[in-house]
DNA sequence: AAATTAGACTAACAATTGTTAGTTTTACAA
DNA sequence: TTGTAAAACTAACAATTGTTAGTCTAATTT
């Protein structure tokens, strides 16, 4: 495989992703992704293998880089704020890395068909470690005891759904984005 | 119109909104619908005109209990924090009700034909009373001096998406869930 | 210049889609 | 018991789906 094959291809995919993002992967067809390419359907077959695989690729891609991301932070001997703060920058800056598959991997995890267990077990440990952090907060007093799911997923589902907004925010720094937010998901609104 | 064709109707709305919410909408053919009932494809047009009516009745009937429900809210004179107790709380009641409508007007709403301008005229409406919301609590000092959209976007992503982690948190009760909801929302994780 | 190859094309496929038409069965009112 | 209407059924439709086969063209390598 050449240079120009390997970036087609990822043009392919990219623009999949955008597409997903719109629509959602079932309401995509591969006419739809072909025109949005600049090419006739079957024509993509030169350089992707189906369009289960732009989906298991994009969603996989991602999953694991979270997964991985956040092993390395829970093994860290700091305390529970501060992986907090870890985990929300990690979710900033792969979303602004890759928003359209982020959405993919929010909205259509459903739809891989030989790779769903795999997606599950990256997700469950995911969920696992963030769970732990959030433990581990309320026993060292650094977390209010409120429970722990509620607590969690109020936090989880504003990084999951980041790539919602992220888009819109071009002019708002990371640094400054990673900065608010935190403050917002740890400290609260009220003044 | 008797009254078992309106329950059937409602059954087959009911049943198609879990779909909705497992698969999404474009994955669900009349077929799954059909066998999840217990019937065959061409039997549900007995009860229902198209596919499309299911998913535009379910998305709007939500859309216009918020929409219609926050404008009583901003309204009343009280403060900003109180209003932003209200909000969760409608969010949440209304996630009790009908979490897999919930699903679908989060997910698809999209692919809402005919009625979409209307969806989003309704959603526009909603969230720039919320957004009013959040200005006064700048400006009367109850709220942080954090950028009006993180603010906005990060509760109301997480009010949004509750259906995700509702249903399974069967054995919690609804005030119960409001109260520690609107704590994490509101003063945040940090003790 | 000749040969090879990457990558576009047209045409077609088998399966599946939402929906309609027409018919039979079920259930209730008379 | 008979008549009527609700609601199930089978069969089919036209359109659309992902994908393959085979062909042509343009670019690159020899």
């Amino acid at each position: 495989m050449k240079k120009s094959t390997l970036s087609r291809k990822q043009e392919i995919y990219r623009i999949a992703a955008q597409l997903f993002k719109e629509k959602g992967y079932s309401a995509v067809t591969m006419r739809d992704l072909a025109a949005a390419v600049g090419v006739k359907a079957a024509s993509l077959y030169n350089h992707i293998t189906s369009k289960q695989q732009i989906l298991s690729e994009t969603i996989l891609h991602i999953a694991e880089q979270f997964t991985e991301g956040i092993e390395i932070i829970v093994q860290q001997d700091v305390d529970a704020i501060t992986k907090l703060k870890e985990v929300i920058a990690q979710h900033i800056s792969l979303t602004i890395d890759n928003p359209y598959g982020m959405a993919a991997l929010n909205n259509d995890w459903m739809h891989l068909e030989g790779k769903l267990d795999y997606y599950l077990e990256l997700r469950t440990r995911y969920e696992k470690r963030f769970r732990q952090i959030v433990i581990d907060g309320k026993k060292s007093g650094e977390l209010k005891e409120v429970h722990t799911e509620i607590l969690l997923y109020s936090i989880l589902t504003t990084l999951r759904n980041l790539y919602l907004w992220i888009p819109k925010k071009g002019e708002l720094k990371k640094e400054e984005l990673i900065e608010e937010l935190s403050i917002t998901l740890i400290q609260g609104v009220e003044k």
